[in-house]
RNA sequence: CCAGAGGUUCAGGCGGCCGCGGGGGGAAACUCUCGAGGAAAGUCCGGGCUCCACGGAUUGACGGUGGCGGGUAACGCCCGCCGGGGGUGACCCCAGGGACAGUGCAACAGAAAAGACACCGCCGCCCGGGCCGAUCCCUUCUGGGAGAGGCUGGCGGCAAGGUCGAAAUGGUGCGGCAAGAGCGCACCGCGCUGCUGGCAACAGUGGCGGCAUUGCAAACCCCACCGGGAGCAAGACCGAAUAGGCGCGCGGUGCUGCUGGCAACAGCGGCAGGCCUGAUCCGGCCGACGCGCGCGGGUUGGUUGCUUGAGGUGCGCGGCAACGCGCAUCCCAGAUGAAUGGUCGCCCAGGGGGUGAAGGCCCCCGGACAGAACCCGGCUUACAGGACCUCUGGCAUG
């Protein structure tokens, strides 16, 4: 919440908005701010977007307006208890913490959506797995528009 | 030392680096601090809290509980005790009220399964019938007759023994008898009753009775006691549009009888309908429609409820115990597409392999069940591997 905006201005000049308007991408800003989904409306509209599979997960890419780029998760019951589940929902926010930053595609939604082998397969592959995928979305959605 | 019984407890530890949620500080950068469990689980009981419903009496239905006493906010929980069963023992198990209120069920096997029976068997009598038949008699022969005895049978008595079964109409012993039998007696058991002890469940004991009284109530049922409903997506607040809606006041409903009126209708009386409870009674309330006045808003989002509580820890006192009382001290998650994660190193347990005579050394794998969702008290279920305490039986030593 209200992060970094860093302030060129004066720090004596005291004003008191700075929680209403969003930063749009500061210059010097070297990654990308990424938001989290958690709108069910959000969700839904989602699954029109691109679909990329990987071998834990699979992302879905869908460009929006807004202006930010956010991403969201979805673990089923299919992926197990409930400590599974929230097992592969840290992994796979750990994982995008570290390549969406370098890799996402800039103003879409991303959702990734957990597959049952995603509490077993080692950390640096998953990771791996992120990266590429997201690489993956960015060439489609490149092309395409 | 071996085998076992009961209970308590831990749930890998420490440290880097990068992150997440709450709270505090700061103008900001940033910084300080807290951050899953014993079951957080199943949602099976009991409560708190919130909203809704709720006139009285009687009765019924449905659900639950079931030895006694105590603990508790309460319980179906816990503690202590009683009774029954199991174990050498420590200990463990028991829905543990009622089967002369009624209904029902008791498969298979077995002779017989509820007020019953006689298969084998035991005993007595009958010798009448059938079969076999040593031997003897008659007859030329075929054949006929007598016939001890055996088998089978008939009538009656019996229920001890055998057989079947989850269960067989009390058990053991002695007497008794043709053989037997509570037929008689003693003890045990059972029923009724008196006394003593105990708050009580119940225990002990005296008298009487005779074998009466099969089991199942986790079959219906009977008895006693208990029980409104829904749940934090409860509920409250904030903000926007339309419609339905809600409350109050006034006039005012249907059928029918009589009277008046040409009629519309008016007056008086009776009956009816709906709701308040499943039913009955008493009691109360409501009204089709019209007019007037007033209120307010399904859903979604945000805020709140939201974490200080039947709270934890320590000490003291009371109690066999569950637990209670007093004092001191601590603040210990509050998320809401839902925080507690990722990674690395060392150590601690565990498994596998190699090497060695062994202590040991090296390598690999690798950490049970499981994630707060308003909060407590229980129950149940899941759980790698430990640690500790008490007790029992056995062996050895002293």
């Amino acid at each position: 919440m209200a992060s970094g905006h860093p302030k060129p201005g004066s720090p004596g000049a005291e004003e008191r908005a700075g929680a209403g308007e969003k930063p749009l991408a500061a210059p010097e800003q070297p990654a990308m701010a990424i938001s989290r989904i958690t709108a069910r409306r959000d969700f839904l509209a989602a699954n029109s977007g691109t679909r990329i599979p990987s071998t834990a997960f699979i992302l879905l890419v869908k460009p929006t307006t807004l202006g930010e780029t956010r991403a969201g998760f979805t673990v089923s019951k299919k992926v197990g208890n409930a400590v599974a589940r929230n097992r592969a929902r840290r992994r796979l926010r750990e994982a995008t913490r570290i390549a969406m930053p370098e890799a996402a595609v800039e103003g879409a939604d991303h959702i990734f959506i957990a597959r049952r082998m995603d509490a077993e397969r080692p950390f640096a592959d998953l990771l791996r797995d992120a990266r590429q995928a997201l690489a993956k979305a960015g060439r489609k959605l490149g092309v395409g528009s």
